[in-house]
RNA sequence: GGGAUUUUAGCUCAGUUGGCUAGAGCGCACGAUUCACAUUCGUGAGGUCACAGGUUCAAGCCCUGUAAAUCCCACCA
């Protein structure tokens, strides 16, 4: 016996997935690279019905937290569902260098060994933090494989794979020469411990107390949350409209602690009802007020260095922090008679996202993407619909969000990371030369051309810019061949990076290839934990994906992942989920297990035909469970096609089907119907079905390249009246529960008077109930009347057990009654009569009826007692 | 300030174009028991669909408003 009595996961998922992967099932059926088989000159896979995906890459250095675990039973559940239909399937696996967040713990192993990043040059370390990560590498490629990700390994992309750097550079190069990179001296948020720049979208803002602090200058009044950077203001700004300003605009006023002067300007950044109307402006330290000092042409004095010290300020702060630096402006400004007041306030501050220091808006010379033409095309093609969004409404957030884009600093000065291909000119004295030239060759630090020498620009690029290029590079997508698996079929990520990446794949792969990089977008939530809250390490509710695996098997982390959750949501997650999905594999297991058994006893017919009512009623319920299932993987509705297999397989496979066939066998039946259940649950739960699979005697292959189920032949009728037979059964084991005693179902004969139905499925009826024997009436009616409009049924009871009854059938009576009033005043309403459809006034009789029809049987059942 | 989302059973969630008595899993109560499965089987209790109006023959679903919660963007001198 090949089944044991329960299925452990662990016994079979290691050895299924290695055979899946030396077999090559998963790699795209049609080739990636161009093929010309017939001669005529053009690429004959570019009419290919393909499928591809492709895996956001993970940290390739990192381990799989939950979120990971999510994504891979969407996405492997979408491979395998595709291809079973039939296409040429790719699913792309990556590994992503995570520039900033490998370069934080590389930094902190750095430290830890005693040494800092200054000790080495940038290419040095560059090639430090690739052995760092090679090390560590393969770990979260495991786990890839434990989840049971189908992905074609042979084509992962490492984000610094050299075809990744061409592309980018190319991209680089392109819009260079389009004008659509600059350099900038622009305020930056800047990390003073990490000492690198971020993009607007990386700065996480939090709410903070803080105090605002009133300090005079001259007569005027203005209100900061930073004195010490009053070294850098040039100017005092108030609203043009604030009339009790009007007349000093454009005077002059003594700067405290300095002997400088500034003017006072009308900018209507200026709010009249917020303090005193009167604000200071530091263009070189606030984003406002640099925009302030655009529009009048201000002076930008940095007064704090990158370092987080005072420079440009007099003698007696200069070198002083920040921080130690508003300790003493204070002191001084208190000691002059010029701090007027200072109060308590909650504000926003901009922080790391990464360590929590708080960012300093700093000048800095970066490279920067004009957006304005990347996202009004963007714009554009997502107006026309050209990518469907799961959930729907995410396509007007991000059109909403391109529309207000600003302008991309893609500068970061981080060594571990894919250098900017840019020299800046070392001589000054070749005035013809342009400053700054494009160059590949970034292994260099010094270049020369043309007689001049440049020097490499030290800064790396912000991932997200070569990610933006992740579906091209991923289908190795090119001008001179472009992929058939490009655009994407889908592109699988998460919702808190709809912006961050998915925008920039959209403007990238448009800019690149004219085309959108994929057809739909699917974005998964959060996983909360079980009570709804975000896991954290610092909350300690952190739930790993990879113990689950270990203690329930892949496919129940997979099945309970998916269960409840819904597009774009963030839902909550528990064990207990994950133990159902478990349970349900068990199921499957012992189904098999019994059909095997019953197969072994021997019966040889290959094709099947339904017999009896049973037969065609699960046919007809597994040609819906299949209906469903398509249309929920069309919809992108996991949660529920999952529902629908187990509800299909537990309530109606089992417990409806395989109860009938103990007593009436159709050996080819119950194995085709298997067949097909094994690879409908496939898709999500891949381990089980193959392990159950190779198990069965008959079958072939493996189940991972199957076939798709097609429908089953059945009669209707005969389908519809096994609805009966269960409604019948259901009643009579209601009514035996709810006589007083117990074991009941095992006392009590039902009688049934002129009914074909029972009196055909005598033993299927007998078996299901439990009764000891299902007879004839024969005679007046005796016993206690089973709740049914359409069948004479009793169960022979005594008198005594019938009269216990009478307050149940009471409520009986008085509830079905409820349910007759409803419907008698749906019809009294001539508007309903009139303006409703016809068939479901027709229902509502038919309805109406039955219930008047039961009502008078259990009336009469109840004045014999 | 702008935008989005959520509110349905004790918990977590379904409920698709409005249409029969609003469903599932878990939990709970009661009952069963060796013959595929205790990771089992059966039966049941539990809901003012956040609230108030409106449209409609008919509203959990559509419209208006209110409340609560969550998230994103911008801003907070």
């Amino acid at each position: 016996m090949k089944f044991a009595s329960s299925y452990e996961p662990n016994q079979y998922e290691a050895d299924i997935y290695a055979a899946w992967e030396t077999s090559g099932a998963f790699d795209p059926v049609i080739p990636t690279v161009p093929v010309d088989d017939d001669g005529n000159g053009h690429d004959d896979r570019l009419n290919a019905n393909t499928y591809s995906i492709v895996m956001p890459p993970p940290n390739a250095n990192g381990n799989l937290h939950i979120g990971h675990g999510l994504t891979i039973a969407l996405e492997d559940s979408l491979t395998r569902y595709h291809r079973l239909k039939g296409q040429s399937t790719w699913y792309i696996p990556g590994a992503d260098h995570a520039g900033f967040e490998t370069w934080v713990v590389y930094e902190k192993a750095l430290e830890a060994q005693g040494h800092t990043r200054f000790e080495y040059d940038r290419n040095e370390l560059y090639a430090r933090v690739w052995d760092f990560v090679a090390m560590q590498r393969g770990n979260m490629e495991l786990q890839l494989r434990a989840l049971g990700a189908s992905c074609a390994w042979d084509d992962l992309t490492f984000t610094l794979d050299e075809n990744v750097i061409d592309r980018v550079y190319t991209t680089f190069e392109k819009m260079w020469n389009d004008g659509m990179i600059y350099r900038g001296k622009k305020l930056v948020n800047f990390c003073p411990k990490h000492q690198t720049a971020f993009a607007d979208i990386e700065v996480e803002h939090k709410d903070e107390k803080g105090t605002l602090w009133e300090i005079a200058y001259d007569d005027i009044i203005v209100s900061t949350t930073r004195p010490e950077t009053l070294f850098g203001d040039t100017a005092i700004a108030v609203n043009p409209n604030d009339a009790r300003y009007k007349d000093i605009i454009g005077k002059e006023v003594h700067l405290p602690l300095t002997d400088r002067t500034i003017p006072i300007i009308a900018d209507e950044h200026a709010d009249p009802e917020y303090g005193t109307g009167a604000v200071k402006i530091t263009p070189a330290h606030d984003f406002d007020d640099f925009e302030v000092g655009e529009r009048h042409n201000l002076e930008r004095i940095q007064v704090i260095a990158e370092d987080g010290t005072m420079i440009n300020v007099p003698e007696k702060y200069l070198g002083l922090t920040a921080a130690e630096c508003r300790k003493q402006v204070l002191k001084d400004l208190k000691d002059q008679g010029l701090l007027r007041g200072e109060k308590q306030i909650v504000h926003s501050v901009a922080h790391c996202y990464k360590c929590g220091t708080v960012l300093e808006p700093t000048l800095k010379e970066q490279w920067f993407v004009d957006v304005k033409k990347l996202a009004a095309t963007a714009i554009e093609h997502l107006e026309k619909g050209e990518i469907k969004f799961y959930p729907e409404n995410k396509q007007k957030v991000l059109i909403n969000y391109l529309k207000n884009l600003k302008d991309w600093n893609i500068s970061r000065q981080i060594p571990w990371g894919i250098a900017i291909p840019m020299f800046r000119k070392a001589n000054s004295e070749a005035t013809d030369e342009p400053d700054w030239i494009f160059d590949r060759r970034t292994d260099l630090k010094e270049i020369e051309k043309a007689g001049v020498k440049y020097v490499r620009d030290e800064d790396t690029f912000d991932t997200w810019f070569s990610s933006s290029h992740w579906p091209i590079v991923c289908t190795d997508w090119t001008e001179e061949n472009p992929s058939p698996y490009y655009p994407l079929n889908v592109m699988e990520t998460g919702a808190d990076i709809l912006f961050a990446w998915v925008a920039r794949m959209i403007m990238m792969g448009l800019y690149v290839t004219g085309e959108v990089p994929f057809k739909e977008v699917y974005l998964h939530g959060l996983v909360l934990d079980a009570h709804g809250k975000k896991m954290s390490k610092s909350k300690g509710n952190v739930i790993n994906p990879m113990d689950l695996v270990a203690k329930y098997g892949s496919d129940a982390f997979r099945l309970g992942i998916l269960r409840g959750r819904s597009a774009g949501m963030n839902q909550a997650f528990s064990e207990n989920s994950v133990i159902s999905g478990r349970n349900l594999c068990n199921k499957l297991w012992n189904i098999s297990r019994f059909i095997q058994g019953i197969v072994d006893e021997g019966d040889s017919l290959d094709s099947y035909t339904t017999l009896n009512q049973g037969e065609d009623w699960i046919c007809r319920e597994l040609n819906d469970c299949l209906d469903q299932i398509e249309a929920d993987f069309e919809a992108y509705r996991f949660a529920e096609a999952v529902e629908t297999l187990y509800s299909t397989i537990w309530d109606k496979y089992a417990d409806w089907f395989l109860e009938s066939q103990k007593i009436y066998r159709n050996v080819p039946l119950l194995k085709k119907t298997l067949e097909t259940i094994l690879v409908a649950l496939h898709p999500f739960a891949p381990f089980v079905t193959e392990a159950i699979w190779q198990n069965l005697s008959w079958t072939e292959g493996m189940i991972i390249t199957a076939k798709w189920p097609t429908r089953l032949e059945y009669d209707p009728i005969s389908a519809e009246q096994f609805e009966n037979i269960r409604t019948i059964v259901s009643e009579v084991r209601g009514t035996l529960q709810a006589l007083s005693g117990t074991n009941n179902a095992k006392k009590y004969t039902l009688l049934y008077d002129n009914d074909s139905l029972v009196e055909d499925n005598l033993l299927l009826v007998k078996a299901l109930t439990k009764v000891p024997a299902v007879d004839p009436l024969n005679g007046a009616p005796r016993g206690l009347r089973v709740a049914l409009a359409n069948h004479e049924l009793y169960l022979d009871v005594p008198e005594k057990v019938v009269k216990e009854y009478k307050d149940a059938l009471t409520e009986k009576i008085l509830s079905v009654g409820r349910e007759l009033d409803a419907l008698n005043a749906r019809m009294m309403n001539p508007n309903y009569v009139e303006r409703a459809p016809e068939h479901l006034v027709k229902e509502t009789i038919d309805a109406i009826k039955e219930k008047e029809s039961l009502i008078s049987r259990l009336k009469t059942q109840l004045t014999l007692i």
